[in-house]
DNA sequence: AATAAAGCCAACCGCGGTTCG
DNA sequence: TCGAACCGCGGTTGGCTTTAT
């Protein structure tokens, strides 16, 4: 901020509010460097900020720490970003979490004024949902497949059992079943888990970038007097499916 | 060159959950 | 068990900067 800080920060409630100088900053630093973080309240206390705890916390968190990561958010970050929401909604600090060095202040200010309003960050987030959907379906059928394939192997294996009595002494046998190992809803957890930890498969995350340059997949010919309407029932399926905020422990 | 609009980001606010006496 | 204090989170605001007209 170019404005005087000192200046335009005021008082209220005994509180000093509005931007940081160095020399505040330089003081809370000091306090978590010998105290380390949390009580945030006993700050102004112990150094004598006249800043409210809540305030150091967020000066710290979003600002002052060593492994914030500053400068822009990269093309995979953004995807990760994308991915992320689409599954979780709004909860910033669980994004947060997995993008070291971002904090949720950042990703949330990020994700507002790239994605929030502009009808990319729609056909980006349809085109996860629906690529999500795909890949259930696809994990579906995989299982199914897996089921029958089962069936056959234990028919197989019981002809082949009733022809063996007739010619030996049953024997003890042991029958390894191929089973899946995952029930389809298993799988639908797997492919969040998976979508979740796309800072190491970064492949797939390209086919999301909302950025025009970088995505062909995401410039479909549709006909434009039709694409508002289409998008308006994608956004509807989107919100109505997670309400903007499903998804569950949000860690990674 | 002037001005309006949009972009961007730091900081604040209110709420809910957790901890502690 | 209960209430106060503390903490963290998401939403919102305000103001500076950049871009478009």
């Amino acid at each position: 901020m170019a404005m005087d800080a000192m200046s335009s920060a005021v008082l209220q409630g005994g509180w000093r509010k509005g931007p940081w100088t160095a020399l505040e900053d330089r003081l809370l630093t000091e306090y978590v460097q010998q105290q380390g973080e949390g009580s945030w309240n006993s700050v102004a206390k112990l150094t004598g900020l006249r800043r409210s705890g809540k305030s150091c916390r967020l000066r710290w968190v979003n600002y002052l720490r060593p492994d914030l990561k500053r400068g822009k958010i990269t093309p995979d970050e953004e995807s990760v970003i994308l991915h992320l929401h689409a599954m979780l909604g709004n909860r910033w600090s669980a994004i947060a979490r997995c993008l070291p060095g971002r904090t949720d202040n950042e990703i949330k200010n990020y994700w507002r004024t790239h994605f929030k309003k502009a009808r990319p960050s729609r056909r980006a987030r349809a085109q996860l949902l629906h690529q999500y959907q795909l890949q259930q379906q696809q994990q579906h059928r995989q299982y199914l497949h897996a089921l029958h394939l089962l069936q056959q192997q234990q028919q197989q294996m019981q002809m082949q059992m009733e022809q063996e009595s007739h010619h030996h002494q049953p024997q003890q046998r042991q029958v390894t079943m191929m089973m899946p190992q995952q029930s389809p809803q298993d799988a639908d957890l797997q492919a969040v888990i998976t979508v979740g930890n796309m800072n190491n498969n970064m492949e797939t995350a390209e086919c999301y970038c909302p950025c025009p340059a970088e995505s062909a997949v995401l410039d479909l010919p549709l006909p434009a007097a039709d694409e508002d309407a289409l998008w308006d029932s994608l956004w509807r399926l989107v919100d109505g499916e997670d309400g903007s905020s499903g998804g569950d422990s949000g860690e990674c």
